[in-house]
RNA sequence: GGGCGGUUAGCUCAGUUGGUCAGAGCGCCUCGCUUACACCGAGGAUGUCGGAGGUUCGAGUCCUCCACCGCCCACCA
């Protein structure tokens, strides 16, 4: 260690203070690379890839992100820690939608408008706007100690992207799994782009439904018969002016006899014929629908199946349009009003009532969604879906936690052909060029194709559609195109598919099944073995976080405060896969004090490096002969851990992982090994040898601690690790140290420990509870059964000062215990194995008073859980059907309790 | 209309395959400035594990139904 880390640990700790420098020793030695100049790996071993979502360029820092950057680079420093070339590649998501929607935000405020500035102009800007931003994300994930392997940093618009993007859409249109077509999208009005069925919010609202007559034709004359009408109940009457029909269920009775003969829509003056349809309810409304194929889902299929003509009646900005009435140029709303006072007027509108409905609103903006005819590429899902399934199906993916699969399956079932294209400017171009007669040639050239392939008209003559493409078309393909797809490089050979791929649940069908889909079509396997799927952050109250709710917290803020390590703790810590969780400031301060309280240990065991060990001493594995009962607990119980770790993080489990080292360090390692081994190592009694291995068997145990928990806590971690006794083999840096092997356990040892703690904690309680002096040293009479004294003695000195008792004599009967003089008026301890009783001074009259209460106390629950095991075990069916192991534990607990209530009756004098 | 999740100490949450599982943190109460740590130490109190049935020798843990809360999916004008 050196003099400078040294005088560091002198300090008391300041969270955070050090893990800038932390993360430039780990970037200077370059670890992070899986073939990095620093790395560990061992190629012989299964490369080991994280998919990290990438987020949005113009995007900062929040707490969703920090926690998927937590259990993210908790994964990749675990299996870098095993050894395995283990890959977390960063990257950066262009977020089209999003980013326009940021940056026409910053253009208003300007006076400016995608419209003032045109496609190049615009574009710029936003190349400006990105450049500037994309630091921000990068830089707050190092703060949060995120080891990725930032050489390989990839874009979604970067240029190996834009090809794996052109390339891709070319197989797919080539396989016939991408088409253009003219069908019903969702258009933003707001964005003035289509927008994928995920991106429309069903939201529900209070609207009105209207009933309008409409008239009928008279068959022989053709002119409407101002008599006869048919009534349908629409929450649209806008809309009135694209219908093509009036639709009636085919066996309702009451319109049996209209089917068939004409309407005239009004305004339009449009004669369309009454339709029999099943999809019509006859219970609702008038049970006559007006059919508007071009502006509703429903509609738009009734109106396929019927033939029905579809016009539309709407522009890009949901004007009215095209109609020929006096509507046109009015909006949506402003229509639907003046045409309900025509309607009125005309005697026509028939009646109205307030109505629950749902309706879509962009994701985006808010605006309502309006469906419309519009020519676009789409992805025809199906086949995808169906590869998809069969992966999941098969296992060959794993989605957790389980109970997504099912939703998964639901989902992918039921998908409907993704409509990829969007009327926007930040993004990828769609590679599709049209010539004049209207033929699409597909190309993965960026110049685009030489000559039309079906008409064979020169490029000059073709144009390239404006359009781009959904940004999830790019995400889709981000485990394989950051590898160089379609080249078949070596990082595509190594890393693909991936290991696991984290993200939230919220972007399951936007992302995850995109990647599903496309990895297995276009790859040629799946993207990832395992879909980990984490749980949201809320706030306090259990809302979602969100910036226009103004309750989200800045995780920065948190790292300055408490540091990154505390808040990746606490992003973890009592957590479950795909659970939300509430999050609060009193988390980090918690996991903070567990930094400190690590820091503090390290400090002591530095500190008490006895003087026959040379500062800089090299690790040595203290030597077993040597080693003391507390000391092989220490290491029985690190042993234990390691196992414990192991297990649960091969479970995914990382909220028992940090779970199972709070509890290891803090109340096990800290609580009793260092308590006892201060004692041990001041013990003049013991060689200088012994008092040698006490403390090497302390670092050896906390080397273990530092190393299990560096993939929660790195940047402390790294820090402490820093300052111990090394071995030759051990490599400079913690990050790329190795993962501890399972040792072996002591149970002797465990059992003397855990046996020796149980008797001075009961002896700490009974003397709280008699209230006698709490820093008194007094008298301790013990009796421990045989096999537990040898430890005793070991201990001896330890547990004196531990239960603060002096002196300690030990009896090496019970009777001989129960016959001391003074018996009588001292507190009763018993403790499993070992029996006490503490003499009081001066000053504690009212002890045994209260000592007794303590002890009609214990008894009383020892009596009822006696009772209650001796029931378990008169029942015959118990002894009968339960497994032996069972009824035998059930036997020795009963044991158990009647010795303890035998001894509580005797100390009572019963 | 389907589907999923939650309902465990005052608060926030753990409880992997049913058998010392009734837990943790925070908060609260009583002590203690003992030479790693007051971002600490010692001790303590608090729950019929949402309700009702059922399966089982045995159920927060499995099944059924119900009640709230939340989420996802869904073309009723």
């Amino acid at each position: 260690m050196t003099t400078q880390q040294t005088e560091e640990l002198a300090k008391a700790y300041v969270p955070g203070e050090f893990e800038h420098a932390i993360y430039e020793r780990w970037l200077a030695a370059d670890v992070f690379a899986p073939d990095g100049a620093g790395s560990a790996a061992d190629w012989a071993l299964p490369p080991f890839v994280i998919i990290q979502p990438p987020p949005n360029v113009t995007g900062s820092l929040h707490l969703g992100h920090a926690q998927r950057t937590t259990v993210e680079d908790l994964m990749i420093r675990h299996a870098r820690m095993l050894g395995r070339p283990a890959l977390y590649l960063p990257g950066l998501d262009h977020a089209s939608i999003a980013a326009q929607f940021v940056l026409d935000g910053i253009l208003a405020r300007e006076g400016e408008s995608r419209a003032t500035l045109g496609r190049e102009r615009y574009l710029e800007r936003m190349r400006a706007f990105v450049a500037e931003t994309r630091e921000v994300i990068l830089t707050q994930q190092r703060r949060v100690g995120g080891s990725c392997d930032w050489g390989r940093l990839r874009f979604t618009m970067d240029e190996v992207s834009a090809r794996a993007v052109r390339e891709s859409f070319l197989r797919l249109y080539r396989k016939g799994l991408a088409y253009r077509a003219e069908a019903l999208i969702n258009w933003c009005p707001g964005c003035r782009t289509s927008v994928s069925d995920l991106e429309v919010i069903p939201t529900p609202e209070t609207g009105t439904i209207w009933r309008v007559r409409y008239h009928l034709l008279d068959p022989s004359t053709g002119a409407p018969d101002p008599a006869a009408t048919i009534t349908v109940a629409t929450t649209r009457p806008e809309t009135i002016l694209g219908d093509t029909a009036v639709a009636v269920h085919p066996d309702d009775d009451r319109y049996a006899s209209l089917v068939g003969r004409r309407v005239r829509i009004p305004f339009v003056d449009r004669d369309v014929p009454v339709i029999a349809d099943p999809v019509v309810d006859p219970a609702f409304g008038t049970g006559a629908v007006k059919i508007t194929p071009a502006h509703d889902h429903d509609d738009n299929d009734t109106g396929r199946r019927h033939g029905l003509a579809m016009p539309t009646i709407l522009d890009d900005a949901a004007r009215v349009a095209n109609t020929g009435t006096a509507y046109d140029g009015l909006d949506r709303y402003e229509a639907r009003t003046a045409i309900l006072a025509d309607l009125a007027a005309r005697g026509d509108l028939a009646g109205e009532q307030p109505h629950e409905m749902v309706i879509g609103r962009c994701q985006r903006s808010d605006d309502v969604v309006e469906p419309r005819l519009k020519t676009q590429w789409f992805v025809r899902t199906a086949p995808l879906a169906e590869a998809a399934l069969e992966a999941t199906r098969s296992g060959r993916t794993t989605i957790l936690p389980e109970r997504f699969e099912k939703v998964w399956e639901h989902w992918m079932t039921n998908i409907r052909d993704w409509n990829v294209s969007r009327q926007l400017w930040w993004g990828h171009r769609i590679p599709a060029w049209y010539c004049p007669d209207g033929h699409a040639t597909v190309s993965a050239e960026p110049a685009g194709p030489p000559a039309c392939e079906t008409c064979g008209r020169p490029s000059a003559d073709l144009e390239q559609d404006p359009d781009i493409f959904d940004t999830w078309f790019s995400s889709g393909l981000w485990p394989f195109s950051t590898l160089g797809w379609p080249d078949r490089t070596d990082d595509l050979r190594r890393f693909y598919p991936g290991s696991v791929m984290e993200t939230g649940y919220d972007i399951v069908f936007f992302w995850v099944a995109r990647m599903m889909m496309l990895g297995i079509e276009l790859a040629g396997d799946i993207p990832f073995h395992t879909v980990y799927l984490s749980g949201l952050i809320r706030d306090p109250y259990g809302k979602k976080m969100s910036k226009t709710r103004g309750n989200t917290v800045d995780p920065l803020g948190m790292i300055d405060g408490m540091g990154a390590d505390a808040l990746r703790f606490a992003l973890v810590h009592g957590t479950t896969p795909g659970n939300d969780q509430r999050f609060g400031g009193a988390k980090v301060e918690n996991a903070r004090n567990f930094a400190n309280k690590l820091w503090n240990a390290t400090r002591f065991v530095l500190g008490a490096r006895p003087p026959t060990i040379a500062g800089d001493a090299v690790r040595e594995t203290p030597d077993a002969a040597l080693l003391g009962p507390a000391d092989r607990w220490v290491l029985s119980r690190a042993a234990g851990t390691v196992a414990a770790v192991d297990r649960a993080l091969a479970d995914y489990a990382f909220g028992e992982v940090s779970r199972l080292l709070y509890e290891a360090i803090w109340n096990e390692y800290c609580d009793w090994g260092l308590e006892l081994a201060k004692v041990r190592l001041a013990d003049e009694r013991r060689s200088a040898a012994e008092r040698e291995a006490t403390w090497w068997a302390l670092v050896e145990a906390l080397d273990t601690y530092l190393r299990l928990l560096h993939p929660l806590m790195p940047f402390l971690t790294e820090q402490l690790w820093g300052v111990l006794p090394h071995r030759a083999t051990d490599p400079a840096l913690l990050v790329v140290a190795r993962w501890p092997g399972v040792g072996e356990r002591d149970e002797t040892a465990e059992a003397e420990v855990g046996a020796l703690v149980e008797l001075v904690r009961a002896v700490r309680n009974a003397r709280a509870d008699a209230t006698a002096e709490p820093r008194a040293w007094l008298p301790l009479d013990v009796y421990v059964e045989p096999e537990l004294g040898d430890a005793l003695e070991a201990l001896r000195p330890a547990i004196e000062r531990l239960a603060r008792a002096r002196p300690l004599r030990r009896h090496v009967t019970r009777e001989a215990l129960h016959g001391i003089a003074g018996a009588a008026g001292g507190l009763s301890v018993i403790a499993g194995a070992a029996e006490a009783i503490v003499g009081l001074g001066a000053g504690d009259e009212g002890a045994p008073a209260a000592d007794r209460a303590r002890l009609e106390k214990e008894l009383a629950e020892a009596e009822r859980l006696l009772e209650a095991a001796r029931a378990r075990l008169a029942n015959e069916a118990f002894a009968a059907k339960a497994p032996p192991a069972v009824v035998e534990g059930a036997r020795a607990r009963e044991a158990e309790l009647a010795d303890q209530v035998d001894r509580l009756r005797a100390r009572l004098g019963r």
